[in-house]
DNA sequence: ATTATTACTAGAACAAAATTCTAGAATAGT
DNA sequence: ACTATTCTAGAATTTTGTTCTAGTAATAAT
């Protein structure tokens, strides 16, 4: 949340009238109390968003659960877009990083794909609501976001494929262009949950983790087969 | 398009003024030219909405790209989600139609899952623009179009199903819950098809149809291997 | 054929919501 | 201590979606 420098902040303004009311809390930090403002914030905007999705929310009704005032929110923020835009980049983050960490210390190609999945799944079980905001996107994300992100997807690629190079070289798993692991791995998992969370489908990722799975490691295992 | 029965007209009006201006051209029958407003409109729309997303798009310039007035439009459509329901549902209905007519005519299992990809790829690589629309979605739909659609993905999952069955019967499939067959076949594509049309990849899904069809097939098939 | 009704078009008026602007207070830097 | 910067506040403004009133064309009813 908190790299606290890389605020909107554009204009310069000039002149004060007072400051009282909101800072009731005893005394913390000025900086405490604004990245608490701010986690408030997207907390709020996350239930608000993955509830009845960006459009319909009203900056408003933030403001009043968050206990904040225009003039902060702009500042931190720019836009309503701008929040979504925030929770959206620290999600993605946070899944790749559960992903990985969920590959990295497993030996064995099968494990380390099927370890992928039921991350996955769980991940999605366990916090529909940020799962359902992330895979239901439409959020224009500005040019230094989508570079920000391009950046970090070009790093988890590189540390996923670190990990697979190996077991192509044995002959374990199939030599695939770089790009097509992930949607082969995780795709048949994230298309469950879209239908889950979108209420189309009764049947939570949790609960068939262990067939998609074992299908997904299909797909990308180096095929020998009888037949 | 037109089944121009079911429009919106909920109010009743009374007086009149002039109508001249727009229908400058030489005098089609409404009916036509009506319709012709409402392709024109959701044309226009769906070029705007896939582009910058439908909170970003405005009214207005849908408006004034499809020379259309706010009477005519709200008349028709309800509302700027009114059109956005309008596509949406349409599109789902093409998708799903071709994806069928793909599959229907195979008579092995291996080339109707493989049939399914391949049209799934083409179909994303050739209309871009409503791929992006249909698969970055956040539309929150009518309760009338969500049951429409409820209907539409029963009857489309009811036809698959009734060809995957007797390929089931024959071992050459895996009996799989009914709800994981898409995902498994149409996941790893949709993805790549998310990645590829916002830009986080360079390969079209067309580029790579023929390795997705493989490892899709792969990860249904009943599996009977020699380790 | 005349009338009544309905489908449709038009754009001004309205309401609601997002964002900007001005003002001032806390903090960091010198 | 003084200056620049960050942050908070909320009134004012603007933008934008939608409603409302008015009028025209086509169709159904009599």
């Amino acid at each position: 949340m908190g790299n606290s420098d890389s605020d909107i902040c554009q204009r310069n303004m000039t002149s004060p009238t007072m400051f009282h009311k909101r800072q009731a809390g005893k005394s913390q930090t000025r900086k405490s109390q604004t990245s608490a403002l701010k986690s408030r914030v997207m907390e709020v905007s996350l239930a608000h968003f993955s509830d009845v999705g960006i459009e319909q929310t009203n900056v408003g009704d933030i403001l009043q659960d968050a206990d904040c005032s225009v003039g902060s929110l702009y500042h931190h923020f720019g836009s309503k877009e701008g929040i979504a835009e925030a929770l959206f980049v620290e999600g993605v983050d946070h899944f790749n990083a559960g992903l990985l960490a969920a590959l990295l210390p497993r030996r064995t190609a099968s494990t380390g794909i099927k370890a992928m999945v039921t991350f996955c799944c769980e991940w999605v079980t366990d916090q529909p609501q940020l799962a359902a905001f992330l895979l239901s996107r439409e959020i224009k994300l500005s040019e230094l976001a989508r570079l920000e992100l391009r950046e970090k997807d070009r790093a988890f690629g590189q540390s996923t494929y670190d990990w697979f190079a190996p077991h192509v070289k044995s002959g374990e798993l199939q030599a695939l262009p770089t790009g097509l692991y992930m949607p082969l791995i995780c795709g048949p998992t994230l298309e469950c949950s879209r239908m889950w969370l979108s209420g189309r489908s009764a049947r939570s990722p949790g609960e068939v983790a262990a067939i998609l799975a074992e299908a997904s490691w299909q797909s990308v295992r180096k095929s020998v087969r009888k037949p």
